[in-house]
RNA sequence: CGGGAUGUAGCGCAGUUCGGUAGCGCGUUCGGUUCGGGACCGAGAGGUCGCAGGUUCAAAUCCUGUCAUCCCGACCA
């Protein structure tokens, strides 16, 4: 008999929450560490998800006028050099290139020559590249707006690495776009962090926060950064994408001017936006249990696993071409205009390991048909948004008939569950001494699972914030955009505030 | 980049204190029995013990260096 413990996945959530994390990736077979320090290979399954998110935000992006092109890895030193704020906050982080081929070192190896004349920096984000672009593009106000996005990879050499949640090297997509007027290029800003927020909560099914970064949490060269916040099972704050206003400090730096109605040279306005491969990171904390991964069906890279069960090669046919015409019923169906997409798994048949696989890998329905069920003209179904042993025999042509609604279902439910989860770890918090024990872990030697977001009054004085961060390690996720105003006082200087923002501990 | 921990078969680990040439469970391969909750029996394959030096007749084990991973910190999508 099953010889497993209490879980698929070791150790649970509650036991360590990072090394869990890592056992999730790994079980679901998503990615991997590769020899490159800091990056990683992203597998089939984790990768169809990244395929998936593409395809459904890319989508939403060309709806909303925007356009696909593409610019170079390279970005030449000078360049990056124009915005002085943006050096400062990407500086450090930077991969450069300083050559331009191999020779012979005489010992068997290689060693790099041809010096380039100007060094070339590996994108960390594209900016001043696509503004040097942009300043030829744009002459006239007819040439506005200039709505571009960009699919791509980043490089910022991070000290400390986490597979999907921070990478040296990164998949994402970085939107720019160039305005005549600020208000313009402000509106594009809502709406892009609107197009976010949506993805994430109907597509990811994940709840989230939009609001504005403080002055130290923007992005460096930005007038003022929107994000869309996250929680984790673990309570902490997971900064999902980002969609910045830029003013004209960008367009000051690379030259990027239009002649006006009137005649007269004017800056444009820009914007930059982008979420990356960290989305995928989100998706596992926001969802996945101590079984393993579970997946939103919007963007599972399958809906349902087959299993067939069979003693012998008759009853393997015999299932196999059951399955076969299920297939087909399913082939016609649309779940949100994309087709249904299904595993089937005919290895050799070993009993429950193959559902424990597809538990593991978060698949929305497992489908269990054997020749019992053939008899019945059913299926037997397990859903990941359910227990493993809760699994129900359900006649073919209903399963066929619900089968959207069903996907919907799993998908709400998903959905409610982390909604739920974030809402009884969201605590308004007035008193300074409270909000001080919420942030601190009862075992400090090995902390457990602790605190949440304190929806608590702040004065705006970059000292408080900067001591809250000292003492706690608790940051300013947002100034939610729904957050009305309220006469309070800050949290931690007591003088009178008027409004509330997020605090929490983050990624 | 600073502090701590860990590197032994695909995965999870023992062996290291006290040096003697590598083992367990799972997985994998083959044969058979099985098959509706992680099957069983039998027979195999698979490791220059992270890497490089050093000490020694002899190193997974001791010493030095180095690399990687994980955790904490500083920094960030």
């Amino acid at each position: 008999m099953a010889k497993k413990g209490k879980t698929a996945i070791n150790p649970t959530r509650e036991e360590n929450y990072p090394a869990w994390y890592q056992q999730i990736i790994k079980a679901a077979d998503m990615a991997e560490n590769s020899d490159v320090r800091g990056c990683m290979v992203i597998k089939p399954w984790g990768y169809s998800i990244w395929e998936n998110i593409q395809k459904s935000l890319d989508e939403m992006f060309k709806e909303t006028g925007h356009v696909n092109a593409y610019f170079p890895l390279f970005i030449p030193k000078s360049f990056f050099e124009k915005e002085a704020e943006h050096v400062e906050g990407f500086a450090k982080e930077c991969a450069v290139v300083t050559h331009s081929r191999l020779e012979d070192d005489g010992k068997g190896g290689l060693k790099p020559a041809g010096k380039l004349t100007e060094e070339l920096i590996i994108r960390p984000t594209s900016e001043t590249i696509i503004g040097a672009s942009f300043s030829k593009w744009i002459n006239s106000y007819r040439d506005l707006p200039l709505l571009i996005n960009q699919w791509a990879n980043v490089v910022r050499w991070e000290l400390r690495t986490r597979l999907f949640l921070r990478t040296t090297e990164f998949l994402w997509q970085e939107g720019h776009t160039a305005h005549e007027t600020k208000e313009e290029a402000i509106t594009e800003t809502f709406k892009i962090l609107d197009i976010y927020a949506r993805f994430a909560e109907e597509f990811l099914a994940i709840p989230v926060i939009k609001g504005k970064k403080t002055e130290s949490e923007k992005f460096p060269g930005a007038v003022s950064t929107y994000t869309f916040e996250a929680m984790m099972q673990d309570k902490k704050a997971l900064q999902a994408g980002t969609s910045h206003f830029l003013g004209q400090n960008f367009a000051k730096a690379s030259d990027i001017k239009y002649q006006g109605k009137d005649g007269k040279e004017e800056f444009v306005w820009t914007s930059s936006w982008g979420v990356s491969t960290r989305l995928i990171g989100a998706l596992i904390m926001a969802h996945a249990d101590d079984n393993g991964l579970v997946l939103p069906p919007k963007i599972a890279p399958a809906q349902i696993a087959i299993i067939p069960i069979y003693r012998n090669d008759e009853q393997q046919k015999e299932v196999l071409n059951f399955i076969d015409k299920l297939r087909n019923k399913i082939k016609p169906l649309r779940y949100f205009e994309n087709k249904i997409r299904i595993e089937l798994d005919d290895r050799d048949p070993t009993g429950g390991e193959k559902v424990w696989h597809w538990i593991k890998k978060g698949i929305p329905i497992r489908l269990e048909i054997g020749p019992r069920d053939i008899q019945h003209n059913s299926v037997f179904m397990g859903r990941r948004d359910k227990n493993p042993n809760e699994k129900e025999s359900v006649n073919v042509d209903e399963f066929i008939n619900n089968l959207t609604e069903i996907l919907d279902e799993i998908q709400n439910n998903i959905f409610q569950k982390a909604l739920k989860f974030r809402e009884k770890n969201i605590v308004k918090i007035d008193d300074k001494a409270e909000f001080y024990k919420f942030f601190t872990p009862q075992n400090k030697k090995n902390p457990e699972i602790h605190g949440g977001f304190a929806f608590s009054q702040w004065c705006e004085n970059p000292d408080c914030e900067e001591q809250i961060k000292t003492d706690l390690k608790v940051s300013i996720r947002c100034i939610p955009l729904d957050s009305t105003k309220e006469e309070g006082k800050c949290i931690y200087c007591g003088n009178k505030s008027n409004k509330r923002v997020i605090f929490a501990k983050s990624y």
